[in-house]
DNA sequence: CATGAATGAGTCTTCATTCAT
DNA sequence: AATGAATGAAGACTCATTCAT
């Protein structure tokens, strides 16, 4: 292995560390001992890759986020030409198992919650978030337009399945006991259907 | 004051001071000694009224969620008599300025980030889950029965209103700009009115 | 009751409460609301009846050193004319039960510890030392004079036997399975046999 | 130095250091920050070294016992075949000036001052003196058999000489003006002479 | 007389960060 | 590149003392 790769490698290592950290302990329990520990690394260590703990909680944000983004990016690009088999992908990304997993959905409620004090964490939010309501508000338009649903409002659509997700994430997070990741996508399903009813009936309403 | 209101007293104010200081800096950054100065007391005061600090976010929490309860179930009882009418009560009241803060936003989330590794946390927040569930379940079950929509799921319809709303309070939480609480209430309807269309016609659509 | 009988009342309550302190939690974690508590008292009454903590714990040792004082000096007064029968009713207090209890020992043990460091300690136990070393010393003079032991030096027998009381006590309080007063006291009256074998013959080593 | 010779260098300049500390400002009142200032270190470090301030307190103690015991024992094995001999050598040992000085005196009897409340205190002080025991009591049992002492009893003996030399510590913390280590040691061969009259004559009375 | 709320100094402990090896 | 000893700032918590009631 080269001097780059290590050096990525190792970065790469100490942020899987962190999240297993954050999702175990928590965020504020979280310290550079457990991570560097938990890595099978000495102390010292963490502050050999980054220059404090914040930046390597930033990091593991980054990453959090831009793995999020791949998976649904290229759930989109692999889907049907259709908006609604875009949009239903979509969902699928959300729901999948590397994704919606209780560790790392605790890890994005551990971001939020700190992110109305920490300016970087509500900077790197709002920019995936962005990008994910530019992707879902496109497609929803051309449901829209192409279906003759003239009426409805692209914008509260798209909010609304983006909302209802994160709210999902919330119920994996607390009440795992009574929900599992195909009841979510079939709770998002009926709201597209719902709203969408000729391009989601056969997905949404069919499937309990 | 006498003797026994002074100490009630001072519980809620060292609680309102954490919830200000949580909203301010963030649970991990929070001290006793920022609560204790934020309710302009000396620092020993915590512990003289809490156990431990962990006591006092347990309080802290405990109060958020009696709070949220009251309201919610208050909206219900003042409401019209139709499901509909008590359902929309309730969106009315989750978006109400009084919960649907930032402030207040923030500090759930946080409680929320730490749920995972703090059981008591997540013991309280799947207690006011269930109350929630089962005052939306019902009510959506009895729109189902009188309305006559009889191939509608009431457990996904009421999971799926309750996700939303959580989702949207974090987009109240993290991207204020474009966000506020009309256009969340407004959200809500729209699921609403999508599934109930006879139910919440002229609520929902229209408001735009 | 008058006025300064309660004053005296309930500063022998505090002092008692100061003696249980020390012998159930230890000097070093004894505070002014454990012996308030052990009192049936409030917090804040402690400061009320004396100046400060130290000067509780000064007046608990006086207390201490006055009691045992008043038992060996009675037990002089109330023993038979000869000197050795003076001694031996010393003997026979040192390990009177309301003296040589483990509560007490450990209390004894406390203000030793502490003597070194804190000189008025160190005066009040150097005062009844050097009263309980006069009297023990007369009568051994007396016995050496009236008994022909002309060799012995009573300086060295009156040390050695208040050294092993002293010893004696450590034993009964780190030792108490395979110790008890009555070995205590015939330990000390084979010391006592053996230097002046025809004013103890009877009394040491039959007894084993 | 070696990584791992650092380890228990620093171990022992802290236990040195509490050592100081007891003595100085006595048991109740020694702090880690004292400890660490007097080894010529910084406040964090003893909780390096040490789990806690009651592990570092263990620490000590356990270093007192042995290091008493090494001394004892070795005076033993280097002194000459006869049991009394070896018991001579043995209240030399007792009173060296490593052992026997006010400093080291004053942290045993702080010890013995907080034994009855600290289980763990208790358990290494009875364990030093059943071993302190077992040595001296078999050397007055040889002698005993040896010397034709046939009607006197070793156990009664060997506590009497240990709780002498107890109480002669004491003398020396609390009454160093009136007491110096010869007169202690001198007085233990009173006894011991005293009751091995043939055994120990030219070593007790005559030294005064 | 007595209470107990309130204060604030002080203590143990944790931990991010630095740095010699 | 990596270790882990060392630092020192900061936080939770305790507690002697004060004082209004």
């Amino acid at each position: 292995m080269r001097r780059t790769d290590i050096k990525e490698f190792r970065r790469q290592q100490l942020i899987e560390a962190t999240i297993a950290s954050i999702a175990k302990r928590g965020f504020a329990e979280t310290t550079l001992a457990d991570v560097a520990g938990g890595a099978g690394l000495s102390h010292g260590i963490v502050n050999f890759y980054f220059k404090s703990k914040e930046a390597l909680l930033v990091a593991t944000l980054k990453h959090l986020a831009e793995e999020y983004e791949v998976v649904w990016r290229s759930a989109v690009a692999r889907a049907g030409p259709s908006p609604a088999a875009k949009l239903d992908a979509i969902i699928e990304a959300d729901f999948h198992p590397a994704i919606a997993n209780r560790k790392k959905i605790a890890v994005w409620f551990a971001f939020w919650g700190e992110a109305r004090s920490r300016p970087e964490y509500l900077r790197l939010c709002n920019k995936l978030d962005a990008a994910y309501f530019e992707q879902t508000h496109s497609l929803c338009r051309q449901i829209i337009d192409q279906g003759g649903y003239d009426e409805l409002d692209a914008t509260r659509i798209a909010r609304g399945l983006n909302a209802m997700i994160d709210g999902l994430w919330l119920d994996l997070l607390i009440n795992p006991r009574d929900f599992d990741r195909e009841t979510a996508k079939q709770t998002c399903r009926l709201f597209l259907d719902s709203v969408f009813p000729a391009e989601f009936a056969d997905r949404g309403r069919s499937a309990a």
